[in-house]
DNA sequence: TTATAATTTTATAACAATTACAATTTTATT
DNA sequence: AATAAAATTGTAATTGTTATAAAATTATAA
């Protein structure tokens, strides 16, 4: 679960990225909280342990991440994006009461539809929405 | 492929709506041309037939036909939010090249997995990305 | 070390899609 | 015809993101 700041910086420099304390810190956040959080709830967090940080660092690095295949950026339905440190192909679902976003595993096999036969494929995305068990809870108790 | 007026109203008041001339013009048009598009798009081309029109119409109109069940929302990992009037379950390939948007069939039964066991599952969507193939016929021709 | 270059980070402003809002116009109802 | 309800409009506000250029940091070379 803990990440030394040594293997962390392996990490990013695996995947052709310079550490920087702003990177490993992104980095760091993104591993131990995996809630798919947005830009501005990794700004929020790492305010406190880098109080100069300024949004436009933390886009700059995510989009680097995104580029440098770190991250996947999810595109759930809602005008902020998402950041997702795993990026092996899964799905998401997004509780559209308390907002979370749960991961699964796509049982099926996700092969190119005859339409786009000839096609290049280089990224899916795999959405549901609706409520929570949670929330279903929730809503059953008031 | 052509509807009458009336066809038109029918499938507004089957859908709850009230029929008016910028909400008839914007079902006609998305009836017309299948190529998911922007309410941009969808502002430019109706002009010419209702110089008056706003784009917060269009947006109204968009929401109450989301709201209705008349369109389906698209969130294509792009900042414009994109309308189909097909609204059952298909697939949506995006090219990143032509920024076409393609339809496809989804092949396989899309149940719900067993981590969102428990979970209302009201909307699925299923998003491809990458090269279409006239696409890269252009790039082999340059 | 010191000077210089390259990179990273920052603050600010710009941008673009969407929404809020209140006024106006249109449509429906009495 | 008068009134109420609904639809449409123009304008401004909002919001997430991006562009830009300056400042700070880090790396490199003399």
């Amino acid at each position: 679960m803990e990440n030394t700041i040594k293997q962390l910086k392996e990490y990013l420099i695996k995947h052709d990225i310079k550490p920087s304390t702003i990177r490993l810190k992104i980095l760091e956040y993104l591993l131990n909280n995996r809630i798919h959080p947005t830009a501005d709830d990794i700004y929020k967090n790492l305010l406190d342990q880098i109080p100069t940080l300024s949004k436009t660092s933390v886009y700059n690095t995510l989009d680097l991440f995104a580029d440098k295949g770190v991250v996947k950026v999810l595109s759930l339905n809602e005008k902020e994006a998402r950041y997702d440190i795993n990026t092996r192909l899964h799905g998401h679902f997004k509780c559209r009461v308390c907002s979370r976003v749960y991961d699964f595993a796509i049982p099926y096999d996700v092969s190119i539809p005859h339409e786009l036969k000839g096609f290049d494929v280089n990224d899916i995305d795999i959405n549901f929405y609706g409520v929570c068990q949670n929330c279903k809870n929730q809503g059953r108790k008031s």
